[in-house]
DNA sequence: GTCTATACGTTGATAGAC
DNA sequence: GTCTATCAACGTATAGAC
């Protein structure tokens, strides 16, 4: 029932994992909350399968890094693809930083599987652009971590973005800008 | 009482403000959980005290950033101590996280009064650094938050760091290499 | 499939002995 | 100040009528 995981995503993400209530859920979702356990039998595994759902755009923003690409327009299309995504979809970047806040219980092992594989493969991307004198040489995990971390802050932190933007919400175009700008600060961080 | 005020931050940090219950805080503290409340009376109270505890580092760390500096020093000085404060804190930093990432319903005040000054100042400063051609032409939020983001993601995402290195702890040596990792990112990021 | 009513466990908070 | 015992509120989950 695609209302029920589209209410739980905003409520896990406002509400945190135990904070959230299978209640409000079904309340925001518009029904019975005997429904929500009709459909998704128990709060853990709605959880799970909010999780999992996210998954689906994640992978689609990775897959914009192509390994086989010049530094150049990789990195520009995947710091776009995840800006993006973060406008996009901002509560389900926030279920999913809570989880990993919490020590990742649930989705540890695809951290250490699926993300670790796609992680090492930019790695050796990254290492061949360096040793190919295409850009500086910089710590690979490191440049990755500064894209993540950024690229999701607007996401995880949008209250606080719009609170030190004066209490004013950030405009479709002032939001293009802004990836414009995460993008030249991160191209530059490497040399380009 | 001291001891309790750290097992609060690290139980607040590892299961959410909701998921932490004063039973498992006082365990973790070493005595039953009505001490908890005859010192703290509520655990709101205390969720608010970790909190307000967390802001004396942060604050300290605020005030390396130097408003009359030169870029290089001054944004040498605040990524290292804010790289820091998420090896020394990381719970705090987690439990900050926390707040604003479900909407910051505690803390709105401090992030539009005490935060939003504080990065006034520091916007000027750097839009100073600009118009005097000592850096690139950089948005100075998105440099701002760019720093945040990738300082405190090694607090906030520790565990999918770890993860990600193989399962194994980031050594201090390897810690201290990564703060210098990410200095040489950022100040390039701005053209130094 | 949908909903109301309810059982049962958990948790914040306190009463009251020491 | 410290602790055990206890309660009232809340939340997950299900039974069972429709």
């Amino acid at each position: 029932m695609a209302v029920i995981l589209e209410a739980a995503e905003r409520v896990f993400a406002l509400y945190g994992h135990k904070g959230a209530t299978t209640e409000r859920i079904a309340r925001e979702a518009g029904l019975p909350k005997a429904n929500v356990h009709y459909y998704f039998k128990t709060k853990e595994n709605l959880y799970r399968q909010v999780l999992a759902h996210i998954l689906d755009d994640w992978m689609a923003a990775a897959s914009t890094f192509e390994p086989g690409h010049e530094p150049e327009p990789a990195l520009r299309a995947y710091v776009t693809a995840k800006m993006e995504l973060s406008r996009k979809r901002p509560y389900g970047s926030r279920v999913w930083a809570g989880e990993v806040l919490s020590g990742a219980p649930v989705m540890e092992k695809f951290l250490g599987t699926t993300l670790k594989t796609w992680m090492d493969e930019r790695v050796r991307t990254i290492e061949g652009w360096i040793e190919d004198g295409k850009i500086r040489a910089v710590d690979p995990s490191a440049l990755l971590f500064l894209i993540w971390a950024t690229t999701q802050h607007y996401a995880d932190f949008e209250r606080q973005v719009v609170i030190l933007n004066g209490g004013k919400k950030i405009t479709d175009k002032e939001y293009q800008a802004r990836i414009d700008e995460v993008v030249a600060l991160v191209l530059r961080s490497v040399g380009l």
